[in-house]
DNA sequence: CGAATAATTCATCAGGTGTTGAAATCAACG
DNA sequence: CGTTGATTTCAACACCTGATGAATTATTCG
């Protein structure tokens, strides 16, 4: 039976505003210590109604992650082109990911992945494990080494993001993106394509 | 006026467990999320007692750091060797220190300097720009580089570390120490010593 | 209008945080 | 023994956290 009578639901922009204001505060300090208090005040309502809107703190978080950054899309689009310089398209999509407006989900989840155990297994069984890996598994030849270079691959990723969006380290933080992708691809370039010595040796 | 009398202090064996459940503790957790009160639980010891003997939060943690590492003893031990192999010296320290026992007090502080802006700081200003700026700027030539090169440098141990130890992304995690030395290696020592374009370019 | 339903708020719970000051316990000395 | 002073604990303050359920306001439909 569907009951077809009072208040339709209107006004969705309290809800979005909410959404914007968790999204800047996941990104700015991470899942732990953004508190609903502080994202509610953010957007100007009472704590409650974000409850209302999104239940528990997780799933409005899950809620900010959903909207804007699909990897699944954005890294097979970093692999056609030569493949001698995939590194280098990778890195240049991070940074151009992370620079992008978009790209505040990607410092919520990656902040809050350094922090809390939940949102690193998010990072790491999707990110890593699922996507990264597979794309890797496209550029080079022994599958069985697919793991390990997929994971060095994020260790110079990662620390890249980290130095530049976390850590702030300068000269590169403020340094642009083309000299870092010229310093930095061909190492990851390295890591893919370089014979590796007994990378394939893992339990 | 020296007054002798009184109890003399004995007993230090709680004020050093207390150390130690506090360095376990900052670094499984970091510094906001590892409570004073658990640290004295683990200590078994009232929380009171933990300020009696070492006032605030933020003196407590450096209590904790300055006993057991020392970068500036380390980094310099790792640039005698030949130049050629620098990289592979720097990763292979930096996991020796990171798997040994007092390697938890260095977690602690990385730990604790992804959440923590005065964390942060401590490692940015301390540890990259005092300590590895200056070991790097006695292995390259042209000093001018020197900011970029060790910042850059910086991206791939940090990466490495935060792959391994925080993230604990597999095979990585329990790779044996000489593979990752044989696969980092390399790519430490071209940030090194590798020409880069245009590096020195920075306001 | 009046009923139904959505949007929003209030008050509150149970728990955790760092920190403080006073009180109690205990060992060593004169 | 009794005083002294270090060690240790108790109790509390003030504040923040995520979460709940009832109450209130507002809007739209029949």
């Amino acid at each position: 039976m569907v009951r077809r009578s009072g208040r339709r639901p209107g006004n969705q922009d309290t809800r979005t505003s909410i959404l914007e204001a968790a999204r800047a505060s996941f990104a700015e300090k991470g899942f732990d210590k953004a508190s609903i208090r502080s994202i509610a005040a953010d957007a100007g309502v009472d704590p409650a109604l974000v409850h209302h809107y999104f239940g528990t703190k997780e799933k409005l978080f899950l809620a900010v992650m959903n909207a804007p950054i699909n990897p699944g899309e954005l890294i097979p689009q970093a692999l056609d082109g030569p493949r001698d310089q995939a590194g280098e398209r990778l890195i240049r999509l991070a940074i151009s990911v992370w620079d992008s407006p978009a790209g505040t989900a990607a410092l919520a989840v990656f902040r809050s992945a350094l922090s809390n155990e939940w949102t690193a297994r998010l990072l790491r069984e999707f990110v890593v494990t699922q996507i990264l890996r597979r794309a890797v598994g496209e550029i080079i030849d022994d599958q069985k080494e697919a793991p390990m270079r997929s994971a060095l691959v994020a260790t110079q990723i990662a620390g890249t993001m980290v130095a530049r969006y976390v850590l702030r380290i300068e000269p590169l933080a403020s340094a642009d993106p083309d000299i870092i992708a010229a310093a930095v691809g061909p190492n990851i370039q390295r890591f893919l394509t370089d014979p590796m010595p007994e990378v394939f040796k893992q339990p």
